[in-house]
Parts: structure tokens; C-alpha cells; sequence
DNA sequence: CTTTTTGCAAATGATTTGCATTAAC
DNA sequence: GTTAATGCAAATCATTTGCAAAAAG
């Protein structure tokens, strides 16, 4: 996807819910579409700023909250403290390190209508289901 | 479970890994065991210091990571900030609110073999696996 | 007695907020 | 022109840390 697509894709998306185009939030899309992973709100800060000096945290913060709000990128739970951003909105899972804290995605099947059910059952409105495996990845098991 | 037998259950789990038997210990996971949940450390220490005036924030924090690094609860993630500790160690899985942040369990069948495998595939030692199905709650379909 | 644990207060660090200014539309 | 978005600085809030005093073993 070039640098023009990507903003085409959140030109799109941000008329369709009436927000406006912007330079910061070109910026820090363009950022996360070519960086994929999961972002930190302060390390998108640092990565930006040099190149772009008014780039103000709170403004990535804001940014950041709305791309997830038009579903361009996806709020990641965190064993602690600071919120992640994950580029993909797929559907695909993840593998937390307990002692390194490292998040590394795993690409498995895994079967989720049966919790789908039970949360309609509920009277949830699912949107999204992501397996979490917490342990130790392979350099904390080789390491400590 | 009798104050008796959950004073039993910390006590063995304290001295299987040399910590000591202690009065704040004692109380909080009196708490927990008898507040089956989700619990944020801020909130335990409220509902605690009133009976304990002496008990500190900094020793509730402490506490409860012993306990999880103990293996009696477990530490969630968290879609924001605040630090959950689930009192639940067996495997099972989460409806979060993606509006009001409400947590909730769900009781579903997740065959999780294939991540499970996949995990291994890449040297990672699985601990737990649980399952986060994200969306709308009841109330906040209803709601908003 | 020796070492861990506690409680307190201060420090930290990510995130949010208020508000005047700037830029989109 | 109007209104939303930005940048800045200050505020917030959960959590951590340093350290002397207290308690456990």
C-alpha cells in the first residue's frame, strides 16, 4: 500500500463520520500502515516528533483513540499500564510474555462460535474475539 | 471455604516459597477469596483500610503481585489503565464492554489445542490461555 | 538477632484536561 | 465565518520507590 493509498483510506474514513483531514493525523497513520505492530501512544509521539516538532502528545493520544474508533487499527488489552494500538484488525491472536512482557502475534485457528453463542446468550454484541496465551516466550525460558 | 481453611490455603502457598505470614497478607486475600471478581488494588485497599487503618496502598499493591506470582489469582489484562486481579485461576474467558469497560465471564467451550500447539511451535511455554470477546454489553446496546 | 515486610511520603510516568490559537471546511 | 482540532502547560491518577521502623522467623 503506498503512501497515497493510505492516506486515501483515511481521507474515506474520516469524511464518513464527519472528522476532518488533518496533517497530524495523516502523519501518524501513515506512521502505523508502515510500521505494523503494536504502538505505544508515547513511543508514536517520539518516533514523530522529530520530524514533525509541533506533533503534541495529546494530539497523538486523541489521534490514536479516533483510528480506533473508525476501526482503522484495534485498543489492545494490557497486562499493565500502557495502551497499545495493533495495526491489524483481523481477527488473530496473541501471546504475552509474563516476564518480558513481550506481545508476539500467533497466526492458529481457533473456534470461537461457541463463545459468540454464549455471549449473544447474553444479550453481548460481539465484535471481536482474540485469544490471549500468556507464559514465557523463548528467551525468557532459555534466559531466567 | 471457611476463613480457617482460605487462612490455610495462603499460609501453605507462603511458606511452599519462604515469604512470611503476615497480618496485611492475611486480610487481603481474606477479601478476595470472600469477593470472588475482579479486583483493582486502589479499590481493595479502600475496602480494606477502613477495618485497617494502617494498611497502606504501596502494601496492597505489593500484595496482590505476590499472590499472583503465587499462583492464587491472576493478573488480567486490562483494555485501560487499571490493573485487574481476577480471583477465577481456572480457564475461562471475558466479555469487555468496549463502552461502559464492564468485565464479565463467560463460560464457553474455546478449544484452544491449535494455539496451543502453535504457541509451542515457537518455543513459547503456555501458562493460560483466555479468550476476550470484545463488544457492546447488554445495557450498552440497549443504551446508547 | 537477622532479614523481610511494612507504612509513609515523595517520585514517577503515562494519559487527560483546560484553554487560547490555528486550521478545516 | 464557524467549528473542530491542535499545542502547550498543568493536572490527574494509578502505581512504584526509597527508606526508616516494625514484625516475622
Amino acid at each position: 500500500m503506498g503512501d497515497v493509498d493510505i492516506d486515501d483510506q483515511l481521507i474515506r474514513a474520516l469524511r464518513a463520520h464527519g472528522h476532518r483531514i488533518t496533517a497530524p493525523r495523516l502523519v501518524v497513520y501513515r506512521h502505523l500502515r508502515t510500521h505494523e505492530g503494536h504502538h505505544a501512544a508515547e513511543r508514536v509521539h517520539r518516533d514523530l516528533v522529530g520530524a514533525n516538532p509541533s506533533l503534541s502528545p495529546a494530539t497523538v493520544y486523541a489521534t490514536l483513540d479516533l483510528l480506533a474508533d473508525l476501526g482503522l487499527v484495534r485498543r489492545m488489552s494490557t497486562l499493565r499500564g500502557v495502551a497499545l494500538y495493533d495495526t491489524r484488525t483481523d481477527e488473530h491472536h496473541h501471546l504475552v510474555c509474563r516476564s518480558c512482557g513481550a506481545i508476539t502475534d500467533l497466526e492458529a485457528p481457533v473456534p470461537t462460535g461457541g463463545a459468540r453463542e454464549a455471549a449473544a446468550g447474553h444479550g453481548f454484541r460481539v465484535e471481536h474475539t482474540t485469544l490471549q496465551v500468556t507464559g514465557l516466550c523463548a528467551a525468557c525460558v532459555a534466559g531466567a
